[in-house]
DNA sequence: TTCTAATTGCAACTGCCTTGCATTTGCACT
DNA sequence: AGTGCAAATGCAAGGCAGTTGCAATTAGAA
C-alpha cells in the first residue's frame, strides 16, 4: 500500500518537529511534494478541496508558516506580482529558469556562486551564508516565437 | 546652479519617454537616484511630504508604475515580506550583498552568470534573457559578532 | 491664450493575508 | 478505552498594500 506509507512518512516527518499529525497537514505536504514547481496558498486550497473534504484559507495560510518556520517548506514570493510561493524542502541545492515565453519553471543543479565566494571573502570581507538565483530567458520550445530581439542588455 | 541642472536632467529624462514633467515626478526620481537601495512606496511617500507640498498614494503608485514601464525605474519585492521595491534603473550590471547582522547593502560588479549562461544554453537549450542574484551573509563589521555558526549549509 | 489629453487627489474598493475566539481534535497519560 | 489539555481548525472580522473610477487640475502643444 503505496499510500499508507506516503502517510506514515508524513507523519514522522511531523512528530520530529513536534508537531500534531492532521490529515490538512499530511495532504498539504504531499501536495507539495510531489508538485515540481512553487505553489500559492489559493493553489493549494484549490487541490486541498479535492483531496480532503474542505479546509479554511486561514488553515492553509497558517500550515504553511508553520512549515516554513520548521524548514519543512520555503518561502518565496512571485516575481510579476509579489505573491507569495511555497515549495517542498528537499534540501537539495537548486537553482530554476524562468522561461519568459510559458512560464514554465525548469530546475537546474548548476550553481556559479562557489567562486564567486572565495571573490568576495578576499576583495570585500564578506562571508556568504545564502543566495537566491532566478535566470529568465526563452526554453527551448518558446525561443522560436520570441519577437525579434530588441537589445539584449543586461546579461 | 546644481538643482537647475539636475531638475533639467530630469525634465529631459521625461520629454525622451514622451510623459509630462511634473513635480512629483521629478522629485520621486531625484529621491530614488540619489538613494543607495531601493525603497518601498511608503518610504517614498514620506520622503515626498517632506520635499514637495503633498501627494497621494494612488500618485506615488501609478507613477512607479509609470516609470516601471518605461525602464526608467526597476521594480522588485523585498524577500521577508513581500513588500515591491522601486530603484532608480542606472543600467549598470549589479547585484547586492545583503548583510544579514545590519542589513546593508553593498554593491558589486561581479557576476558568475556569464559562464552559466553557456553551460545552459548547450546542456538544455535555454536562452537567458535576464537574471536576479541576491547574496546574503555578514559584513566584516558583522561577522564577528554572529552566533557560534550552527550549520553553515545552502552556500 | 486656448484647448485637450495627461495627471492628480479623493474615496471607495479589491485581494492577500492575519487574527480573535469558540469549537474540535490529536495524543500523552492513565 | 477513557480523560484532560494544549494544539489545531473554522468562521468571521479585520488589516494593509495596492488599485480604480471619477471629477478637478495642469502641462504643454498649437
Amino acid at each position: 500500500m503505496i499510500f499508507l506509507e506516503q502517510h506514515s512518512k508524513y507523519r514522522e516527518l511531523l512528530k520530529r518537529e513536534g508537531i500534531k499529525n492532521t490529515k490538512h497537514r499530511t495532504a498539504i505536504l504531499e501536495i507539495l511534494e510531489e508538485s515540481d514547481s512553487p505553489k500559492t496558498a489559493e493553489q493549494l486550497f484549490i487541490s486541498l478541496k479535492d483531496k480532503t473534504a474542505s479546509i479554511d484559507m486561514s488553515t492553509v495560510y497558517r500550515t504553511l508558516d508553520t512549515f516554513t518556520s520548521k524548514n519543512l517548506v520555503v518561502k518565496s514570493n512571485r516575481v510579476d506580482d509579489g505573491k507569495a510561493l511555497y515549495e517542498f524542502n528537499h534540501h537539495e541545492h537548486k537553482h530554476h529558469l524562468l522561461c519568459v515565453g510559458c512560464h514554465k519553471l525548469i530546475s537546474i543543479e548548476d550553481c556559479p556562486i562557489g567562486e564567486l565566494q572565495q571573490i568576495l571573502k578576499r576583495k570585500i570581507d564578506f562571508d556568504i551564508t545564502g543566495h537566491k538565483l532566478e535566470i529568465y530567458g526563452y526554453c527551448r520550445d518558446c525561443k522560436n516565437f520570441k519577437e525579434p530581439s530588441t537589445d539584449s542588455e543586461d546579461v
